[in-house]
DNA sequence: GCGATCTTTCGAAGCGCTTCGACGATGCGC
DNA sequence: GCGCATCGTCGAAGCGCTTCGAAAGATCGC
């Protein structure tokens, strides 16, 4: 491996000469560049990672912190890990990804260390363990969510109360009298994972301030069998379903309701809100409002890069407003006593 | 952050007495040590990572290289990483997550600058660019999964083969005479996915060696549909099914046989085999081969970890037999002309 | 009781980079 | 033509750790 010394010694230039030439941090002749920049890509040159890391007190290393509970969407996780990532390499920083029980310990750990210049919080839970660990370890830290106590974090997440007033009210707009919600599973939700409960709430009390009848259900399985059958029950004239679910729960609706003999939208429209995987290749796609991974990791990584480079990292909570997109599962329903 | 002198100096000791006491590379009295823990455990002290890794000439950390095609299954690729991860903890070192076009440029990079000590490569294509470029990167890598070309690489899989074996035995050996396979989408075997191929021909191949009708198909959208109409189409008494595909199409199987009267196991016999997603919740749970992502990585994990201690890191291909889990969706069938 | 041999600890030399202060050379005004 | 600022470059001091060689004490054999 080539090192800065090697460098320096073809271009017939001091080390710190070239430091400067390839960091740019001082004026440098341009004949003199670019003999450096010539010497170091013909020797293949590379800073070494560590001796960078020591000297200049930054290591270009994002830690994320993903643990993985059981009932957690694999795929939809993956996402957000991935699109952290992504997002991160464009702003020149590689990530280290802390999982399972490590998601909290590697936390302090790579803090600790220095190993990381700062850190991504995913899959936040309502009272989440990792809030006061954030707090007390003086480093830069962004949460993709918002758990229960916020003060002092910097968190960002899609707008899920605006997302389930949007969802009420489209279909209320267009005449639907009986909105039945999909929530998620009860377990995920007595956990405390965040955005559910956040979801539930604006819906209920959207359908409160419209005077809309409605219903809640959560799956008990893989399937929406069950909460359909929930649904019929407590509203027999079901117009319009709200999901804010799994994906194996989504996809499973419109064969569900096929077999009593409800088909979407002319019997029931459907929006699926807040959700992380896409309606488009259902057999009937949804109309949506997606959890967009790469919409919140963007948001998240650009605030924790900016507080890395000194800007202030005021607390604040981001929450960015959800898109409408529309694939026809809602139609207009006349208003009872209209022709 | 304390730093190694604070504790040196807490303990009444020098720099180098702490480092061989923590480290336990010389011998310390027990007496010396135990002040010298008690030093550092008071002052919180953690060393500096970089300052390690650039003395120490090793990073501790593992990179990990998962570029995500389009056709990629998210939470199949999820697991992987996160096993790698969770079991490069268990070694003491962390992970980098490489993906999208930075598995590629990613794996230069990390190891150019030596911030890793090692690589996995996740996702391997049959012709993978990942190949060429491990062997001239002077740094210890493992692949998960198996190119074409494996001459000087280290390898990890399942024995895919080996299942695609087994699961025509299982069938043929019960009195089954005709058997499908359901496989892997055709554009990702035209990609060169490596494991679809390997399986897809060891089950023809073992066909023919046991003399059984038997038919291929690939799914075209993301449920066993055309499948099964192709597979009937060449095979109108088939009565056994061989699934190596995505979880979508394979969670669909058991409804779409349904809507041509067809059950399982009573009259078609399903096996799944070389698959990352579980069967244990399907409606009706299919017998599986697992590929286990914990396993794969686990003996790649060994293996790197070795390579990096300087163990020698011979090239070598190391397939993981098949386990077969039995869910009672294979029965016997009366072989023809029995009562 | 004295050299030889261990054992325990220390000092110092790096690891490869960044960055500060300084120095010579040049250009400017007066 | 002299002082003064400016520009481009260099040397050296770290960053916090590991590790080698050696010093200082303790132990032993004869």
């Amino acid at each position: 491996m080539a090192t800065i010394a090697d460098v320096a010694q073809a271009a017939g230039v001091s080390i710190s000469t070239v430091s400067y030439a390839l960091s740019g941090k001082r004026s440098i002749t341009a004949e003199t560049r670019d003999r450096v920049l010539a010497a170091a890509d013909q020797l293949g040159y590379l800073p070494h990672a560590s001796a960078r890391m020591l000297a200049a007190h930054r290591s270009h290393i994002i830690a994320v912190s993903e643990p993985v509970h059981p009932d957690t969407d694999d795929a939809a996780h993956m996402a957000f890990a991935m699109q952290t990532t992504r997002v991160a390499r464009e702003h020149n920083y590689d990530t280290l990804l802390l999982v399972h029980d490590d998601a909290f310990e590697g936390m302090r750990r790579s803090a600790a260390t220095q190993l990381a210049d700062g850190i991504v919080v995913l899959d936040v839970d309502v009272d989440d363990a990792r809030v006061p660990l954030a707090r007390k370890l003086a480093c830069p830290t962004v949460f993709v969510g918002v758990p229960a106590d916020t003060a002092g974090l910097v968190c960002v997440d899609l707008d899920f109360e605006a997302a389930a007033r949007q969802a009420v009210d489209r279909l209320v707009d267009a005449g639907h009298t009986q909105i039945g919600l999909i929530s998620h599973r009860q377990e995920t939700l007595t956990r405390g994972s965040n955005f559910p409960i956040r979801f539930l709430r604006a819906f209920l009390a959207q359908c409160e301030a419209r005077g809309v009848r409605h219903a809640v259900t959560h799956p008990n399985g893989h399937t929406a069998d069950g909460s359909v059958r929930r649904l019929l029950e407590q509203l027999p004239g079901l117009d319009g379903i709200v999901l804010n679910t799994t994906a194996d729960v989504a996809s499973s609706l419109s064969a569900i309701l096929a077999t009593r003999g409800l088909e979407v939208p002319r019997d029931v429209s459907v929006i699926a809100a807040g959700v992380s995987f896409t309606t488009a290749r259902f057999a009937v796609p949804f109309d949506t409002m997606p959890l967009d991974a790469h919409a919140s990791c963007a948001a998240a990584v650009d605030l924790l890069v900016q507080a890395i480079d000194g800007a202030e990292h005021t607390p604040r909570i981001v929450l960015l407003p959800p898109t409408y997109i529309d694939r026809g599962s809602v139609i207009a329903r006349a208003t009872p006593g209209s022709p």
